[in-house]
DNA sequence: CGCAACGTAGTAATCGCTTACTGTCGCCGT
DNA sequence: ACGGCGACAGTAAGCGATTACTACGTTGCG
C-alpha cells in the first residue's frame, strides 16, 4: 500500500524509512543500517534481502538523520563574491575537487561583495555543520567586521569545524582560522618592477575596491617597487574602484579624456585590464606600442586578448585545493612532505607572466 | 599535534544544544525553539533571557536536526560539468541567485562530464533532501542512462522534490521532471543560415562531444539550414570532439594542414571558437577576411576576442533562474503572467549576435 | 463572583538513523 | 558433555530540533 501510494503519487506520499525497509526484509532496522553502511558483518542472504527491499521501496537514506545520529555532515562550504568571475570560479573548482576527493559535498554561496551576506552565509554553513567554511577573496578592512569574522571562527572551531581564509589576511593573532594566501604584494612588486624596467615612469594603477585587502596589498607592492627604483609615488595615478571590465573601461576612458599622462597601465586584475584594453582601443591607442598594459591573476582570458596580456600568475585552483586540504584531514591523500610547514596557514607564490601587452617605453 | 591544537581549548568540546540554552535561560527547550523561530508568542523578558543565553553559549542551531524534525532542508542542488566553464558558471549563477532569493542554499556538484558521477550526485542530493536538483547541460544519448535518470526523477518526485533538466532533452513522456530548455536547434539554424547568406557554401562544423544531445541538436539545426538552402551536407565538414579551446585549436590546426577546404567555421561553442581563432591566426589566416568564424553561447569572452565573435546568444543565467523558479514554488515572487505556459517546462529563445568574425565570402 | 478567553510556558512524542549492548545459536576443543 | 567463542541479529537509547497538547495565571465580562 505504502509503495503503491508512493508510486501512484497518491495523497499518501511518504518516503520509505529504514523501518519500512526493515519490515519488508523482515529484519530489524539495525540490520538495515548495517547493510547500508557495510561496516558490520551481515550474512549474505540477509544482506541480499535488505538490498532488494531497498530497491523495491526506492529507499534513499536521509542524510540529515544520518548526520544527526552519527558522523559529520560531510560537506564543506565556500563563500565567494561571484561564481562567474574566473578568479573565484577557479578557486571554487579547486575547493570542489578537493572536497569531492575527500568524499564531501560542496556548498557554494555568493555574496556579490556584500560583507553582511558573507557573515550570514558563514552562519548558514555553520548551521549546516559543514566541516569547513572557506571564505574567499579580499576582505573589507573594517575593525567591526573583522571582529565578527573572528567570533564566527571561534564558534566554528568550538564545534570542530574550521574557517579557512583564502586570499585574505588573518583576523587576529589568536583566532583559530586556517589560511591559504598568495603573495599578492610580491606579485605587484614584480609586475611594477617589470614595467619600470621597461622605462615606464608614470604607471596608472587602475581598479579594485579601495577598501579591500587585495587592493591594499597590490598597491603596497606597487609602491614598494616604485620606491626601490626611486620613482616618486604620484597619487593622481592611482584610481581604485571595482574589479570589473566595465569599471576599467569607463574609468580609463574618462582619464584618457582628462588628459592624464602615463605610459603604462597596471590593471588591478585581468578583468579590469579587459575593459582598459577596450578603452585604449577605442581611443585609438595601440597596446603596447603607445601604452603598455598589465593585469593580475592570469585568468585564461588573458591569453586570448590581443595583444596577449602580461600579468601576474596566481595559483587559483591550487589555493582552493589547499584550503580544503588544510581543513579536512582526510583530504591529504599524498602531499605531506612539503605540507610540514603548513601549520595552519600557507602562502603560495605568484610570478609574472610576460606576454605581449607590455613593451619598452618609446622615447617621445 | 593537530589534534592537540584542536583540542587546546579544553578537551570537553561539545556544541551547545537547545537544552543547554534552555537550562541557562531557565526555560524549557520548547520556549527556546520558539524564540529561535519567532513563530509563537513569547514574553519579552523571556525572549531576552533566551537570546542572551544563546549569545553566551555561542549556540548555533543544527540545521540537520531542524530538517529532520520539521520543514524541508531548504537547499537546491545543481549538477554541472565544470564550474569554470562560463556556460555552466552563468547557469550556476542563475540557480544560486534564484535559490538564495527563495531562501535556499545551493549545493554545486561537478561531474567533469562523467555520467556516472552525475547519477551519483543526483543520489547524493536526494539524500540531502534537496528541494530541487538541477541537472545542467547536454545529456549523453544512452538508453540505459536515460532510464537511470528517469528512475531517479521518480524517486525524487515521490519524495516531494523535483528534478529539473536544464538544457537537455526529456528522458521520457511520463517521467516527472521539469525542464528549462533553450532553442538549440533554432540557434544553430539561424547561425548557419547567416553564414550561408554570406556566401559560405562549405562550412566546417567543429567541436562538441559527439554523443551529447547539445551537439546533436546544434548539428540538426545546422543541417536543416543547409537543406533549406539546397546546400549538400558534406560529412567531411563535421568534426565533433570536445567543447574546449584546446580541442578547437588542435583539430583545426590538423584540418588546415590536411588541406580541407572551407571558408567558414561554425564552432560548436565559444570555447572551441577561441581555440579555432588561435589556430587560424597561427596558420596566417585572417578572420574574417580569409575565413569566417562563429561560435555558440555568447559568453562574455566572445566580445573580447579580436575580431569580436559572431555567435548565438543563449540566456544562460535566466535558464538557471527559471530552473529554480519552476521547482521551488516560493521562488516565483513576481513573474506569473507569462509563467502560465510553464506547466512543467519551458523553452527560452536564442538569437544570433552578429559581430565581426563573419564576413561575406570573398570570391576566390 | 464565576468562567471563558487569552497569553505564556512546559511536556513529551516525533523525525530517521546509528550504535552500544544484549542476546542466540551452532560448533570447536578438551 | 560443556564452557567458550565467533558470527549475526535485535533492542533501545540517543542525536537536536519542532510542535501538538496540556496547564496555569490573569483579565474581562456577564
Amino acid at each position: 500500500m505504502t509503495e503503491a501510494a508512493a508510486a501512484a503519487h497518491g495523497p499518501e506520499r511518504r518516503r520509505a524509512t529504514v523501518i519500512d525497509v526493515a519490515a519488508r526484509a523482515e529484519v530489524s532496522s539495525a540490520t538495515v543500517s548495517r547493510v547500508l553502511n557495510g561496516n558490520y558483518p551481515v550474512a549474505r542472504a540477509t544482506r541480499e534481502r535488505v538490498e532488494e527491499a531497498v530497491r523495491e521501496l526506492g529507499y534513499v537514506v536521509n542524510a540529515h538523520a544520518r548526520a544527526l545520529a552519527g558522523t559529520s555532515s560531510r560537506t564543506v562550504g565556500i563563500i565567494v563574491h561571484d561564481v562567474v568571475d574566473p578568479f573565484f570560479a577557479h578557486i571554487a573548482r579547486g575547493v570542489e575537487r578537493a572536497a569531492s576527493e575527500a568524499g564531501r559535498l560542496c556548498m557554494v554561496c555568493c555574496t556579490h561583495g556584500d560583507p553582511r551576506r558573507e557573515l550570514a552565509f558563514v552562519d548558514l554553513l555553520h548551521e549546516q555543520r559543514a566541516d569547513a567554511v572557506v571564505l574567499v577573496g579580499g576582505a573589507h578592512s573594517d575593525r567591526a567586521y573583522a571582529r565578527e569574522v573572528a567570533r564566527r571562527a571561534r564558534d566554528l572551531h568550538a564545534g570542530g569545524a574550521r574557517l579557512v581564509l583564502c586570499g585574505r589576511p588573518s583576523v587576529g593573532r589568536d583566532v583559530p582560522t586556517l589560511s591559504v594566501e598568495y603573495d599578492n604584494e610580491g606579485g605587484a612588486f614584480a609586475l611594477t618592477d617589470h614595467l619600470l624596467t621597461q622605462g615606464h615612469g608614470r604607471i596608472l594603477y587602475l581598479g579594485g575596491p579601495p577598501d579591500l585587502s587585495t587592493t591594499r596589498d597590490r598597491i603596497a607592492g606597487h609602491r614598494r617597487a616604485l620606491e626601490l627604483r626611486g620613482v616618486p609615488y604620484a597619487p593622481e595615478l592611482v584610481h581604485t574602484g571595482a574589479f570589473s571590465p566595465a569599471f576599467g573601461h569607463r574609468r580609463l576612458t574618462e582619464l584618457l579624456a582628462s588628459g592624464l599622462e602615463f605610459s603604462a597601465v597596471f590593471a588591478a586584475n585581468d578583468m579590469v585590464a579587459i575593459g582598459a584594453l577596450q578603452a585604449l582601443e577605442e581611443a585609438g591607442l595601440r597596446v603596447p606600442d603607445d601604452v603598455s598594459l598589465a593585469g593580475y591573476d592570469d585568468v585564461p582570458t588573458a591569453q586570448v586578448l590581443r595583444p596577449r596580456l602580461t600579468t601576474v600568475h596566481v595559483p587559483l585552483e591550487e589555493m582552493g585545493r589547499q584550503a580544503v586540504r588544510l581543513a579536512v584531514p582526510e583530504a591529504e591523500a599524498e602531499a605531506d612532505a612539503w605540507q610540514q610547514p603548513a601549520e595552519g596557514g600557507l602562502t603560495l607564490g605568484t610570478h609574472i607572466v610576460v606576454r605581449d601587452s607590455v613593451a619598452a617605453r618609446r622615447t617621445p
